[in-house]
DNA sequence: GTGCCACTTCAAGTCGACTTGAGGTCAAGG
DNA sequence: CCTTGACCTCAAGTCGACTTGAAGTGGCAC
């Protein structure tokens, strides 16, 4: 059984090990030891975490994630699950596909001012029915 | 000159009270006076709410949209920035696109677990690598 | 055997955009 | 005149995913 130490599982994953020990107190993962104080853990936990991971990109929450591994460590993934979340993932495509269709023809727009172009007037009154919703700001 | 109770503007604009004091407070919007205690607004209060709004749902911050309004109050817009945000979210859908795909691909693959199914590990290893990144969790 | 230093724990801080709660004020209606 | 209650201020709390800092530990090189 090949097992990593904590520093090793962070080069590999790119995680940071303060990142690790955060999922292991949320149950995310687990440590199959230690060597002295260090965690240790199984090469699979590579997998494991990659999974976390795509999980993260896909708008999983932490929790969400969480329950989609059974007991005996296993992913158990519903596809429904998935198909929900790609249909999630195309409303927010849509809605943000609508926003940079936008944000290019005010930027291309030969009014003097903003204000007086129709495609922006179009865009500032469904941002102000709500008809596009504000997204979380960590994107960089 | 048409005014506004605060009631009235968080009426018509959809958002709280709290919300209008706050940005108050951040200095993007301005009261143009009180009624007893109450902030009384100049109805253009509203044009402004909207292009807030707007840029909430583009993706600006509220220090950047801050920025975007001229000491004069009129905006301020940089057509190169729209575009360069315009750009951005473009990327932002690519990657919301591919996860989308790669989900509805597991969701309908007939391996017996996704583990072993070839999309789902594209999927895996491109979120290993960071090639799509976490998103915000606020979308509703 | 001993010093180094990467690891450890635990609590607290960070970021952004607000919300919430306690305690206070005042215009309007009865 | 007095109650009502929607507004006010200011400080603190919330959410999610971590990060940071202080103080401690122990395996390994010398």
């Amino acid at each position: 059984m090949d097992v990593l130490d904590i520093a090793e599982v962070a080069r590999q994953s790119g995680l940071p090990a303060s990142t690790l020990r955060y999922y292991e107190e949320k149950g995310l993962i687990d440590s199959i030891g230690r060597r002295g104080l260090r965690r240790v853990f199984d090469a699979q936990i590579l997998e494991r975490l990659a999974l976390i991971s795509l999980g993260r990109a896909a708008g999983f929450t932490l929790d969400e994630i969480a329950t989609m591994f059974a007991a005996d460590g296993r992913p158990r993934i519903d596809r429904q699950m998935l198909a929900a979340k790609a249909d999630e993932l195309d409303k927010t495509i849509r809605g943000l596909t609508a926003m940079s269709d936008g944000l290019r023809h005010a930027a291309a727009c030969a009014a003097p001012s903003h204000m007086e172009c129709p495609s922006f007037q179009r865009l500032l009154r469904a941002a102000a029915s709500h008809a596009i919703g504000p997204r979380g700001t960590r994107s960089g």
